[in-house]
RNA sequence: GACCCCAUCGUCUAGCCUGGUUCAGGACACCGCCCUUUCACGGCGGCGACGCCGGUUCAAAUCCGGCUGGGGUCGCCA
């Protein structure tokens, strides 16, 4: 039975780089059948944190993810102790200033990969590698092999940054007498300006993403994009399908530079393409995170305004500057509208204002019927009404388009807000 | 520096394994036009790549070698 491990260290959060690890890993083992394992390496006591942890749980569960087992590390030292002591029983380790070493010498050693082939290693630059610390925890290398080895993991899918580990591993497993498993280098993701991702580079923890209004499919749907292509030019997958199409030896052996605006493009489609409600389930679960809608806000109205940006948000945090006005009326009118604010059309606006309050039905259609009627019927072009118009409703230049913002925002908040520019013109 | 990996538009990639059907296809970004009440959406069009040099071959993006460039690793971190 095909078994693969996710081993994050919980020593930060969860990144995109181990959440795409994670993600191929996924993808590997549901689509061909088999467990997924979740390895926490928590070997160094110091730098790990629960905080940490949870998250890291919590980010790939968001993701969509799920795994069939946990397993601690730092509840394991007694087993990498007792293979230590089996080595050095073996003649195949020693000890030195209170920690093992593990003696091995070298000819070649040959790794079959998965995604890049045959991996040569010719020579080693050590002869000896600690695998028990002074302190008694085991390093990671270790670790690593026991673990892999006792969990019964048959094929080790990570990142690239891991190849020079595998020949040690490998003679770690010889000497330890398991079966060596197969590997599966993952090209590593390069910051945008393809060098190596770094902290300068900012969001990298899936959690700011979340927090910078990112849908968790669209995430995901990138990082697949990120060194996999399903080869028939789509590129909007879900991760239902990429389960069943997902094909680990069509992954790159290059490196993939980490673009924004992909992402946003892939965010703004799933945007585009997701349902009514469960949008506006993530928009509410969104705007409450960061505690922005009113006390007793209406979800049917939530719902309105979702529909009003759907098709020209980007992400979800799109909403608390462009679609602020729908729920706070405190706003000033901005700079750039001056040019729109200097004609006063005190007047013609008071008349619309009359022709909206004697409406009987209020839906946009007859809204924009009443609306070019009363700009014809004043001799301005319609546009010429459009623009001040929207600045009272919203406080900007730019917007939804105004007959939906209109029936969206009510007849009662909308001639209050018309009002309020006729009150600015007259003073 | 040593060892290892990699190399198609600015970016993500298809094609490369099984050489000719490709003066290289798609997407993002960018530019232009159309639609239009603004901004977007959408539609149409444009710009733009096989890193270089050699070899193999009738024929190379595709196979081989070198060079160059990028990346990774060299911790009693993981």
């Amino acid at each position: 039975m095909l078994k693969v491990r996710f081993a994050p260290s919980p020593t930060g959060y969860l990144h995109i780089g181990g959440a795409r690890t994670c993600l191929f890993n996924w993808l590997y083992v549901r689509k061909l059948g088999g467990k997924f394992v979740l390895r926490i390496e928590d070997t160094d006591v110091e730098r790990s944190k629960t905080e940490y942890l949870e998250e890291i749980l919590e980010s790939i569960k968001w993701l969509g993810m799920d795994w069939d087992q946990i397993h601690y590390q730092s509840q394991r030292f007694d087993i990498y102790r007792e293979y230590a002591q089996k080595l050095i029983d073996e003649g195949k380790a020693y000890k030195k200033d209170g920690a093992v070493f593990f003696k091995y010498t070298f000819s070649e050693i040959k790794i079959n990969d998965l995604v890049r082939g045959e991996i040569m290693f010719n020579e080693l630059p050590k002869e000896e590698e600690v695998i028990i610390k002074s302190d008694n925890s085991p390093t990671y290398n270790f670790s690593c092999v026991i673990d892999d080895a006792l969990m019964e993991i048959n094929c080790v899918i990570r990142g690239e940054d891991h190849i020079s580990n595998t020949p040690k591993q490998i003679l770690m497993y010889e000497g330890l007498g398991f079966k060596v498993p197969e590997f599966a280098h993952l090209p590593l993701i390069l910051s945008p300006s393809g060098g190596r991702m770094s902290k300068r580079f900012g969001a990298t923890s899936i959690r700011e993403y979340k927090q910078d209004g990112y849908l968790s499919q669209a995430i995901v749907n990138y990082l697949l994009l990120l060194g996999w292509a399903p080869g028939d030019n789509r590129e909007i997958i879900s991760l239902d399908e990429a389960k069943n199409i997902f094909d680990i030896k069509k992954v790159n052996k290059a490196g993939a530079a980490f673009c924004m605006d992909k992402l946003n493009w892939v965010n703004s489609e799933y945007i585009k393409n997701k349902n009514i409600k469960d949008l506006t389930q993530d928009v509410i679960n969104y705007l409450q995170s960061k505690e922005f809608l009113p006390q007793d806000i209406d979800s049917n109205y939530v719902q309105k305004v979702v529909e009003l940006f759907q098709g020209r948000m980007v992400k979800l945090s799109d909403l608390l500057d462009w679609g602020r006005f729908c729920f706070y009326d405190d706003y000033a009118y901005s700079e750039e509208t001056k040019d729109i604010l200097d004609k006063n059309l005190s007047k013609e606006v008071s008349v619309l204002m009359e022709k909206f309050s004697s409406m009987d039905s209020f839906d946009k259609d007859a809204i924009e019927k009443e609306f070019r009627n009363a700009a014809q019927g004043l001799g301005l072009k319609t546009r010429d009404l459009v623009h001040p118009v929207r600045v009272a409703l919203t406080g900007r230049k730019v917007g939804p388009g105004l007959f939906e913002t209109i029936e969206v925002l009510g007849r009662q908040e909308v001639v209050k807000r018309l009002k309020r520019l006729c009150e600015y013109w007259e003073n």
